[in-house]
RNA sequence: GGCGGGGUAGCCAAGUGGUAAGGCAGGGCUCUGCAAAAGCCCCAUACGUCGGUUCGAUUCCGACCCUCGCCUCCA
């Protein structure tokens, strides 16, 4: 499959360092756990899991490691604000990650390792910045890395960003402590403690205090996957500086083999604007996850919303891209389940003129293979699932579907969806009352009186069930299916 | 100021040097006693503006306009 190399700037075929062993080392920034994820977080975490799901269902052995940043300063502030012990607050959000991670259909990481839990890790890598003249601790206690020493070394610091030092505009609040830099834009590995971090600190060899925001990534990332790993994901705001800074913590440490880089394959998300616009609190458009729960969505939906155009483009996400990502997927699952009901009936019921047991069905997978291998061409292969529909949809009102072909199709379509994740609504049985209902109004149809039938189609609504009378005889729909499932 | 995205039908969103996928909405029709959150069909002389290259450009080049983002915490 072909990728987008942020590090080359380039769409280059992805072949993992060690292609003949299949196996893929994919790394992925993960939450900061302060708060409820919103949207524009899920964006990019959707966006690494549906990666993640292709190259499985091309074959590769996927290892996923995503951090926990669990210490940070915004962690700290609300540590200090609300008085709980720091593993005490983080764990609340974690949890909450998590739950709506699954929510919104997304493979679990192989790895979840949090940043408090590598502090012996981080130590020894700063250690070993330290030991090779690229960091230096400043007066302020803290320990910066030198980007004149790292470059002076050979290291070829904006690789990524492709920035160059003196092009950058000094921020125009410089806090007290970043003037004990040697230049400014060098950046810090440990924090020194401050009155403001109350008890978060850890003892370290130039004191006590903290890990700097990037190191977490260097250290865990190569903990778990080893000093020289295929694919590291992140949303595109992270290019500069966290990557960049991660890039010289890792390649300055030296571990990697030679001629090896830290990374293979840089791959970067898209930020969305939300109803057009930045999302932000004072626009009354921010949304986490579980605001659009409350509003009645479901996980698949948002899913599909947020998986809706390439990851590499700017998504507009609405409140009608919402609403319209419902009505796409009923479409998807009135056809599934119709294939469904064909595929569990004997033969000679199920066509109405003969046909074929092996007549072939449309191709789904290859159409879509295609589209993904270029670059996760995700509304192309949105456009062969729909094609795929409307050819179903057409022999299926034809009554030319054979049992054998209509359990091809959902073969198909199991194996798409193993990377798409949307899964299908779920089939409920309708209860004995409702049933009962439906029985009752179908005598009633039977002998014309419709007025009942309709008053029985009124209670049954009543009762969250929908009437469908189709060719085959009436079908029973849970009403809002969404708000039956996440 | 430096760097990087975008501007395609009412909305969302692909794509191609030879006259534009898909989804939603809209319209028509089918099925139905009536319906349907059901199905089918239709729906951009044209892709920000102006030039250039070309037999031919939405697709390449140039200029311009608009817009979003990064350069500071940030998915």
């Amino acid at each position: 499959m072909k990728l987008f190399n942020t590090l080359t700037r380039q769409l280059e075929e992805f072949e993992p360092w060690d292609s003949h062993k299949r196996e893929v080392k994919m790394y992925c920034c993960g939450p900061t756990v302060y708060d409820y994820a919103h949207i524009g977080n899920w964006r990019t975490f959707v966006f690494a899991d549906l990666l993640r799901r292709f190259l499985e269902f091309q074959g590769y052995v996927v290892r996923h490691v995503m951090n926990i940043t669990d210490v940070e300063d915004k962690i700290i502030r609300r540590v200090q604000e609300t008085g709980l012990p720091l593993r005490d607050y983080t764990a609340r959000y974690e949890a909450a990650f998590f739950e709506d991670f699954a929510t919104l259909r997304c493979l679990r990481p192989h790895h979840t390792p949090r940043a408090t839990e590598h502090i012996p890790e981080i130590i020894a890598l700063i250690q070993r910045l330290m030991e090779r003249g690229i960091a230096y601790q400043a007066p302020d206690g803290s320990v910066y890395f030198s980007i004149e020493k790292y470059q002076a070394a050979g290291g070829r610091y904006g690789q990524l960003a492709r920035i160059q030092l003196d092009h950058l505009r000094v921020g125009e609040r410089v806090r007290s402590d970043e003037y004990a830099k040697e230049t400014p834009a060098d950046f810090a590995l440990w924090k020194a403690r401050c009155p403001d971090d109350g008890p978060v600190f850890w003892p370290s060899p130039w004191g006590e205090g903290r890990p700097g925001w990037h190191i977490e990534c260097s250290a865990m990332s190569m903990k778990w996957l080893g000093p020289s790993f295929d694919l590291h994901l992140g949303g595109e705001d992270l290019i500069f500086p966290h990557h960049e800074d991660e890039i010289a913590q890792s390649e300055g440490a030296g571990l990697q083999p030679p001629g090896r880089r830290f990374v293979k394959y840089w791959v970067h998300g898209a930020f969305l604007l939300v109803e057009g616009r930045k999302m932000s609190k004072s626009l009354g458009n921010f949304y986490t996850l579980r605001d659009l729960l409350a509003r009645g969505f479901s996980g698949r939906e948002v899913r599909f919303t947020l998986l809706s155009g390439h990851y590499r483009e700017t998504l507009n996400f609405t409140m009608d891209g919402l609403h319209a990502a419902r009505q796409a997927l009923t479409r998807l699952d009135e056809c599934l389940s119709r294939l469904r009901e064909i595929a569990n009936r004997p033969s000679h019921e199920a066509c109405s003129r003969p046909v074929p047991p092996t007549e072939p069905g449309p191709d789904l997978v290859q159409p879509f293979t295609r589209a993904m291998e270029e670059d996760l061409n995700i509304s192309a292969a949105w456009a062969a699932v729909f094609d795929w529909v409307r050819e179903l949809n057409r022999r299926l009102a034809a009554g030319t579907m054979s049992p054998a072909t209509a359990s091809a199709m959902l073969q198909q379509w199991d194996q798409v969806d193993a990377v798409l994740g949307v899964g299908e609504r779920a089939e409920l049985t309708p209860p004995e009352e409702i049933l009962r209902l439906a029985q009752e109004r179908q005598v009633a149809r039977k002998t014309q009186d419709f007025a009942r039938a309709d008053a029985l189609r009124e209670q049954i609504r009543a009762a969250g069930w929908l009437v469908e009378d189709t060719p085959a005889g009436p079908r029973l729909k849970p009403l809002s299916p969404s708000s039956l499932q996440t």
